[in-house]
DNA sequence: CGGTAAGCTGACGGCATGACAGGACAAGTA
DNA sequence: TACTTGTCCTGTCATGCCGTCAGCTTACCG
């Protein structure tokens, strides 16, 4: 199912193939976390892995290549994501409680692929249907399961009707990502780490159940 | 004051000079909308604008160069977004009107200079100093106007006195922002254009009074 | 009409790109 | 051990963009 891991001409990876490949993508990784994505060079990339720009070229068709690779592991990792909200009670303190570990969880995740998944965003931004299928990944599993809360509270009467549950919960995954990849921004207008996340969660709980949180 | 423009190398532009310039910008605006940031090319550039590469380097020393200017044109006419906030009343009907025609304007501005905005976002969130002060020029004025409106409730004991109007204001701006540059993505989960200002407006109104509005 | 500064470009060294052919190396075979 | 096979890496090359400079053309002014 998951195919051998290739180079570009066909051959099939060996064990130090593979090794290599890996090296290349490690380097690469740390060069966008370290400067601008639009100066990521492969013969920089190369260097720093100790090989040739040619290897490079056996193993990604270009910079991209490799990236969208990056991103895809990480897309994996980020599936997990949904266990954030999955069967959670938005209902008196578990609600409150659900929403902090959303919040938690969602900004580490940024925090830990923050270079990646700028790139990732510039590019879906772009429009590239590859980037914007990865970025999808990672948002749709924690927005699907949002919207599906907010459809069970309607059902129940507990949310107003004229809400859009899928709207909703896409705004506010889209808050979650935009202020984990600009949470330097806030420091600079006096909002620290910690003093942002309850008001996150206080955010995330009110677009939810439409209620302030009973802490 | 203003200074007058001038050339890398120190010359003043006379009339000739500053509509090449312009012309210049202009280009480089229309290729950053329709092709990548990072295949943006001097050459390409150029050609467009009917001169040669050489011309580009006298009146910006790099691409960068002339994308923080066009960054800046638009910052100008972004601080006017201020007005949709400043002065605002947020009880009663009042207030959900606020709240709507906040999110009007903003994703209004947002689409009007999509690409250029995504470029600062990118330079913004990869630590580049001059992109931050623009992206900031644009959403302070917003966000500043907005902690005040939260800091005036507060003080009528209208809303909780363990809110950061700052860290919230900050947020749903971040949310706002975020929303408008990937339109796109609610499309295809299914979310219309139509359906998704309200809800983004509801979110805001939540956000700021911690009360569902009164329509 | 001549002087001066603005405006533009051809051309060049330098470097990244991406392709290829061939050498180095490990593993299996006789 | 010698030979074979297939994987893995690199030297090298044509191409194209970058960024700079000297020098030519154009516009303005007394």
């Amino acid at each position: 199912m998951t195919g051998q891991v290739r180079t570009v001409d066909g051959r099939v990876a060996g064990r130090r193939g593979q090794a290599t490949r890996q090296k290349l993508l490690d380097c690469l990784g740390e060069m966008l976390s370290s400067s601008p994505y639009r100066d990521v060079k492969v013969i920089d990339v190369a260097r720093k892995a100790g090989t040739s720009p040619a290897t490079f070229y056996q193993y990604f068709p270009d910079v991209e290549g490799a990236v969208l690779e990056i991103a895809e592991e990480m897309a994996k990792e980020g599936a997990g994501l949904t266990e954030l909200v999955a069967g959670r009670s938005w209902v008196g303190k578990a609600g409150w409680q659900a929403a902090e570990e959303l919040v938690d969880g969602f900004l580490d995740f940024w925090r830990r692929n923050d270079a990646i998944l700028r790139v990732v965003d510039l590019g879906a931004a772009e429009g590239d249907k590859r980037f914007y299928k990865i970025r999808m990944k990672i948002l749709n599993a924690v927005t699907n399961s949002l919207t599906d809360s907010v459809k069970e509270l309607q059902a129940k009467r507990k949310v107003d009707q004229d809400v859009n549950p899928a709207a909703v919960a896409g705004s506010l995954v889209a808050m979650l990502a935009a202020v984990a990849s600009h949470q330097k921004g806030f420091q600079s207008w006096g909002v620290k780490q910690a003093e942002l996340k309850p008001n996150l969660a206080l955010l995330v709980h009110l677009g939810i159940t439409g209620k302030k949180p009973t802490r």
